[in-house]
DNA sequence: CGTACGATGTAACATAATTGCATTTAGTGA
DNA sequence: TCACTAAATGCAATTATGTTACATCGTACG
C-alpha cells in the first residue's frame, strides 16, 4: 500500500487527465503490496463499479506507456502491473511463485545488481531491467 | 552455436529417448545463438520437413521439464527458448528488443548478481533466476 | 506376429490481449 | 447555454499463444 503517492497527482504529472477509471485503476494498482494481473485488477474493480475489460487494458497500457505503472513479466502467461519506479519507490526484483502465481516485491538490497560496465558498453538503447526469482513460495510449499 | 553439445548425449542424459522430432527441436535451440520463440522453432523446422505445432509445444514443455531446455519470459507476450545452463552454458542475462522482438544472450559476467544474502534468507524455494533488459536494440535503434 | 505404450497428429478449446467501430462524456469556444 | 469536437469508454469480434482430448502411428518386446 503506497501512503506516499497521490494518485491524481502521478496522473497529472505524467500529462494525462484524471478520469475517475484512471484514478480507480491506478488506486488498485498502487494500493497492493504486490503485483497484479490485468484480470486481478479487473476483478477487484467490478466488486465496486462497473467498468470493461478492455478500458482496464487500455488504462494499464497508457499508464505504462506514461512511466506511471510498471509492467512485470511473469514465469505465466499474463503480465503482472505494479507502480513505476519513483522518487519512493525505488526499483526492486520480485518473486513468482510457479505454483500460485503469487508475485511479491523484494527488498531492492536483497539481490544487487551491477550494471555499470553493461552501460557503458552496450550499443542499444536500455529502457528497464528486471530481475525476477521464480519459485515455490512459502505458502505453497507448506502443503507440500 | 554449440559446438560442445551433443544433442543425443543431452537427452539420454535428461532419460529421455532421442527420437527424431525431439533431436531437431534441441538441435535448432541449440544451433542459435540467440533463444527463439516456439513459433520460430516451428517455422524453422517447418522449412525442412513437416512437424507438427503442437509436437513442437509439447517438446519444449518437455525439454524444459528436464532441464535441457531454458523457458524464458521475454518483455513481450511468447516465451522464448535456449539451451538451459549446463557445464558449457553459465546461466547468463538477456537483452528483448521491444521494437522486433529480437533476444540476445549477454555475456554472464556483463551484470552481476549478488544473490548469497536473499538465498540464505528466503523462505520459499528458489528455482531459477532470470535478468532481463530490456529496450531498443542497436539496428533498430538506427532506423530511428 | 500381436500387444502395449510412448510419440505424434489433428481439431477443438482456453486464455490473455488487441482491434475496429459505436457510443458516451467532457472540454472549449461562440 | 448550446453546439461542436476530441477523448474516453463500451462492446463484439479477432488475434496470438499455448493447452487438452482423443485418434492414430510406430516400435520395442514377448
Ligand atoms: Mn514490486
Ligand atoms: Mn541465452
Ligand atoms: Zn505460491
Ligand atoms: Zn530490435
Amino acid at each position: 500500500m503506497c501512503h506516499q503517492c497521490n494518485y491524481e497527482e502521478l496522473l497529472s504529472n505524467a500529462k494525462l487527465s484524471a478520469t475517475n477509471n484512471r484514478i480507480r485503476v491506478l488506486e488498485v494498482v498502487g494500493n497492493n503490496s504486490f503485483p497484479l494481473s490485468a484480470k486481478d485488477i479487473f476483478n477487484t474493480l467490478e466488486r465496486n463499479s462497473s467498468i470493461n475489460r478492455v478500458t482496464v487494458y487500455r488504462i494499464l497500457d497508457l499508464l505504462v506507456d506514461h512511466g506511471v505503472v510498471e509492467r512485470i513479466s511473469t514465469g505465466g502467461r499474463a503480465f503482472y502491473y505494479g507502480l513505476a519506479p519513483n522518487s519512493h519507490h525505488e526499483p526492486h526484483p520480485h518473486f513468482y511463485c510457479m505454483n500460485c502465481g503469487q508475485m511479491d516485491c523484494l527488498s531492492p538490497e536483497s539481490l544487487t545488481v551491477d550494471m555499470d560496465d553493461f552501460i557503458k558498453t552496450f550499443p542499444g538503447q536500455i529502457e528497464k531491467m528486471e530481475v525476477r526469482i521464480d519459485g515455490i513460495c512459502k505458502n505453497c510449499g507448506n502443503k507440500q
